[in-house]
DNA sequence: ATGGTGGCACCGCCA
């Protein structure tokens, strides 16, 4: 059977409800992660999931963060949070589903190189990865899931030369994500698809006609362990829901895997 | 073009 694993930062889950339920119905993952729900766990949609038989759990915070992951399968180890503050907390969700563990996360942003947010974001990789080697082993089935904030290589955003120096795109940040990487994961997108230019998944609202322009950045990824890296048959991009009325501005990211 | 848009909360902050 293929297993479809999605990601999509909603940039609020209530502001993006029908395109998410939209989507879903359409494409029939087995894993959503969403991220950037916006919302305290009270009000969260959960219904709306339920309704089209989907399961779904999430850690949220008012106004900013949060993460969610839908799903088919019933999921098992749930664990909310990297057991820090709340703001650490809503950018963590990761459960297991049939025996792959899936993992959620919203990389801090970082505002600007010389900020203190920027700090708090290579932190967080480190942390991340500390987390990897406690609780998890590189040889199991791990697929990791999220709006991860980095634009690894020159050939992931549109104007390497302009925009090197930005908090996603410079060679520390690059490092930071690399160091997560070299744990044990596989870029399962850009297996698919190496060397290949203008493959996007965020264009800046702020850039007009940004995706016919191809002015983006890749900054959603799916990452898997080798073990399921090797499974994968296809990974892709979606472009249409950034073309609707009243899009996020990131869409959503694809890979599949044969298991 | 040193701007531009968008979401949410609250009259600024974050992306």
């Amino acid at each position: 059977m293929v297993l479809r694993v999605a990601s999509f930062n909603a940039n609020s889950i209530r502001t993006r409800l029908d395109i998410v339920i939209q989507w879903l119905k359409r494409h029939k993952p087995a894993i959503l992660c969403i991220q950037e729900t916006k919302v305290r766990d009270f009000e969260f949609p959960e219904s709306s999931f339920n309704e089209i038989g989907y399961h779904v759990i999430f850690k949220g915070q008012k106004s900013y963060n949060g993460v969610a992951i839908v799903s088919i399968e019933e999921p098992k180890s749930i664990i909310k949070g990297l057991e820090g503050t709340d703001d650490e907390d809503a950018r963590f969700i990761s459960a297991i589903y049939s025996g792959i563990t899936i993992i959620n996360t919203y990389v801090p942003q970082g505002y600007s190189i010389d900020s203190s947010k920027y700090q708090y974001k290579l932190q967080w990789f480190k942390k991340f990865r500390t987390f990897l080697e406690r609780y998890l082993s590189p040889s199991s089935p791990i697929i990791w899931v999220g709006d991860l904030n980095v634009a690894p290589e020159a050939i992931d955003v549109h104007d390497p030369k302009g925009l090197l120096g930005h908090v996603c795109f410079n060679p520390e940040v690059q490092q930071a994500l690399k160091e997560v990487k070299e744990w044990g994961f596989i870029d399962v997108f850009r297996k698919h698809h190496p060397g290949v230019p203008n493959k996007y998944t965020f264009f800046d609202y702020r850039v007009r006609n940004a995706v016919q322009r191809e002015i983006g950045w890749r900054v959603d990824h799916i990452l898997a362990t080798k073990l399921i890296a090797e499974k994968s048959v296809d990974a892709y991009i979606d472009l249409k829901p950034r073309l609707q009325e009243r899009p996020s501005d990131h869409t959503f990211v694809v890979a599949e895997f044969r298991i």
